[in-house]
DNA sequence: GACCAGGCACATC
DNA sequence: GATGTGCATGGT
């Protein structure tokens, strides 16, 4: 996603590890839950996780929806898929070829690895899952965290764009950082809990979305304290 | 008609 | 390491 202009430049300065979790309660008694992922099951989850790369999620939904009236979204029926069938039916998504690539990629990887079995895949060690995912062509670290944290249920911090601008424009910490530093600064000051990195993650896209865009709606900004 | 959306791989400098 | 480009639909 490109990136917004600040709207001034700051010089990030020291985050305090008791900060994080005062925005977090801030944004949870502003907007309330949000209760993410908005997926039926955990495959449902995944594959929602590569059809969101770089699109709008009403998008996704409609891909999605696609793939159930076919009774598609399973393991074993897009193992069997070809790749233009799963492209057309994906197709509201955008970028369908590459993304029906690298959805066919995934569900091998699927197979070869753990037999088509979800329940064997999460069985695997956290750290050691996030690189397997990582080294599959189309799954990059914030769809690896996306997939660990909300289907595997593992406590990995999903950093996105909307994280890294409004931390950023906050003066909070520096946006060119590594997505690995962003995730480690999430992670260390933050109790490592699914249920906080889940919510706290699409609270970020909620404020993102809905505040940190135009100058004029930080007058209402549930951060305003500190800009 | 431009701009944006819950990224990633690859080329080039 | 930073920067640019292709991938593509659908809503505002």
């Amino acid at each position: 996603m490109k990136s917004l202009k600040p709207f001034r430049s700051l010089a990030s300065r020291h985050l305090r590890p008791e900060e994080l979790g005062t925005i977090y309660r801030l944004l949870r008694n502003a907007f309330g839950h949000q209760h993410w992922w908005p997926g039926e099951s955990p495959f449902e989850v995944m594959i929602g996780a590569i059809l969101t790369q770089n699109t709008a999620w009403a998008n996704v939904e409609k891909a999605i929806r696609n793939l159930k009236d076919a009774h598609q979204l399973t393991p074993q029926a897009l193992r069997v898929m070809t790749k233009p069938k799963l492209a057309r039916l994906i197709r509201p998504a955008g970028y369908f070829n590459i993304k029906a690539d690298r959805i066919k990629h995934f569900i091998s990887f699927l197979f070869s690895e753990y037999r088509g079995s979800l329940k064997r895949m999460f069985s695997e060690k956290g750290e050691s899952l996030r690189q397997k995912l990582l080294a599959l062509k189309g799954i990059g670290p914030e769809t690896a965290d996306s997939i660990l944290l909300y289907a595997a249920q593992k406590p990995f911090f999903v950093i996105d764009a909307y994280t890294r601008r409004i931390f950023g424009r906050h003066g909070l910490y520096d946006p060119s950082k590594t997505y690995e530093d962003w995730r480690i600064l999430f992670e260390k000051f933050l109790p490592r809990t699914v249920g906080l990195f889940n919510d706290f993650h699409a609270q970020i896209v909620y404020l993102g979305k809905n505040f940190c865009k135009t100058k004029p709606q930080c007058a209402s900004c549930p951060l305003q304290r500190f800009l």
